[in-house]
DNA sequence: ATTTAATCGAGACGGTACGTCGAGTCTTGTC
DNA sequence: GACAAGACTCGACGTACCGTCTCGATTAAAT
């Protein structure tokens, strides 16, 4: 879409008739992200963004309508190719590779930041809230189901709640990055899903 | 005039060197309290907190540094008097009411509701994440901690990662109340403790 | 809402790139001028002024430094048409013309208290001080120095202080309106310019 | 009135029930006095000189009714001894010394730094107003017909508005000091007073 | 010698206005 | 028709003083 149009090839273009400018789009969302790293959540306001993109406030309340909705176009743009769908023939291979890739994602990376900001927001805003859950939860949470949906393809797996595994094996995860702020290592997130799959708890 | 007021309870001093208007500490924490409910985190105004307590603003800037500030103290009030420490004899009952308990806390309480508010302002600002973890996060883990202290008073549990265990049942409780927003029912989190008490997984 | 405004003469534009808004500016000099007339300096805020013009806030500050910026700027308006240069041949009768005229501004015409509001501030801060001698005095002593001038052109006045006698004429006029309080009547400033033009002192 | 309490000599009173302790009036007076020189009239607050002062705000409120209030005692103890009255023999010399005398009060001393804010502040405040000709431009008036009545008695000028005369040398003198800001150097002075006893203003 | 009452310092109180920041709306001239 | 620019109204921020109001300590006259 970027170079689909001549105006976003080399210089800017100043508005003409043919549709939104497609780097005021991308310089928008690249300071968005920036204002957030940098000076936080509070950080992100409209007249931070457009002076820092180079834009007017005009073309920001445009095309999206909240801070939070440039956070959530940001988000898109950055976390569709992070994530892999792990398929070692193995479940608990699986699992481990997704929590620590999970765990990585929250913590480590811009987009994590991203999303901690809009987890936030979520417990103050139900628009924010809903967004959050059909864009980037619901997602999420599909990503977590491709582990048992191979585990059920192959026939493993002769009956379990999915959706409550998931809880157990994902909840701890952003229960320490949201809640308790502890480090969420490998180590850690290997050790959820080894109890998941049935150690004992109770000698 | 002073009867006028709602925070008026006896009579209301303006003043002394003895410190500060206890009428007005509540008035302002209550006042802060209904406007979270009412209108949500953005709604918690300086100056709609001093309008609705009929207090002044430089007396809330003199006793408390922000609104979370505010909001935290008024989840001491309210907060302190809500957990008990259920101690059946049995690990499993306790740790069926525990959940139960923060649950309810966290979903059907005005104290949850502030609570939800601060953690997701903990998101934003490191500050308040310190805050909510030492004050908030710390005294709740203690609670978590006393079904599984009062086990091993009992001799039971030979040897058990309590830490990792407190995660593992807390944290898919927050992250259904916090990310992705469903009911946290009893037979929910019934079934949290029974999984935990390793009921098999895998068939 | 647009059409309840007092200032709305036309079509009101809300900000554009082109500059100020004209019936904003005018909105404010006039409320300015209203608030000092009806309630006194003190009755001259900021936020008055806003309320009264219809305004906001950040529109005065942007345009105007303080709110004796604005009483300059509404002194400026006002002021500009009143005097007249009277020349009528004859020194004595050019003099008692401006006096009475000076005396007539300074205690009967909303501009006069404007001066004298500004007069009274310049005691109190430098930089007003300053801006009232180079605004409006000098431009009073201008006119003071036309009827000497005409005198000049005619052949009379071999030598004079001009300086000196704007002195000793504008001076006693000055010092009853702004420290006596005393009436400034035609008959007293027609025998300040009667005395000035050398009737004995001494009999 | 000073030295004629026990409590105020040496150390100074917390209250008792005789009146007031002159040590805090003094302090308050000085402190104004002080606040005023060094930051200007707007620096002069209660809090301010209460601080200043060492002082309780109840104790300046307590016998004080505002801070032109306090300005006004300032002056009052501060102008009592400084003027005196010249009595040459001759109308002239009086005059002079007079003028002098004025010039130097109100442009070179703390006091007449007091005068001219009280001055300003009575253009915005009519009360102020009433209370600096009654107290201040009225005893001063009286200082300006010294020279006349002392002439009179020697039998000079048989006739002579005196009210205007005064107006005619003291009205330059203020015009300069609170309009033009012009120096009023003794040689201005001594000039209004050769212009006025009938050297020819027109050759 | 104790009580009593006026004044003291201190400082918290409800307010008003300050000057600033950002939100979201509107308009204009350019491309 | 979208763009950069930027003026507009509005609401909230955090601060400074205002004038009022207790309070406990201080103090000397009256008991």
């Amino acid at each position: 879409m970027t170079t689909a149009h001549p105006a976003d090839t080399g210089r800017r273009h100043h508005g003409n008739r043919h549709g939104r400018s497609e780097s005021a789009r991308i310089a928008v969302l690249e300071a968005a992200d920036d204002l957030l790293v940098e000076h936080g959540f509070a950080g992100v306001t409209i007249e931070g963004i457009a002076a820092k993109a180079g834009v007017a406030k005009q073309t920001i309340y445009r095309w999206w309508e909240s801070r939070t909705d440039i956070l959530f176009d940001a988000l898109t743009q950055d976390a569709s190719e992070f994530f892999t769908v792990p398929d070692t023939g193995d479940l608990g291979a699986d699992l481990r590779a997704r929590l620590r890739e999970l765990a990585t994602f929250l913590t480590a990376t811009d987009a994590g930041a991203v999303v901690r900001a809009l987890a936030g927001q979520a417990q103050h805003d139900p628009v924010v809230a809903t967004r959050f859950r059909s864009e980037f939860v619901m997602t999420q949470r599909d990503l977590d189901r491709q582990p048992f949906r191979h585990a059920a393809a192959r026939g493993e797996l002769a009956s379990l709640d999915t959706e409550l595994a998931i809880d157990q094996l994902a909840g701890p995860v952003y229960y320490r990055v949201l809640i308790t702020g502890q480090p969420v290592t490998p180590a850690y997130t290997d050790a959820l899903v080894d109890y998941f799959l049935c150690w004992p708890a109770v000698s």
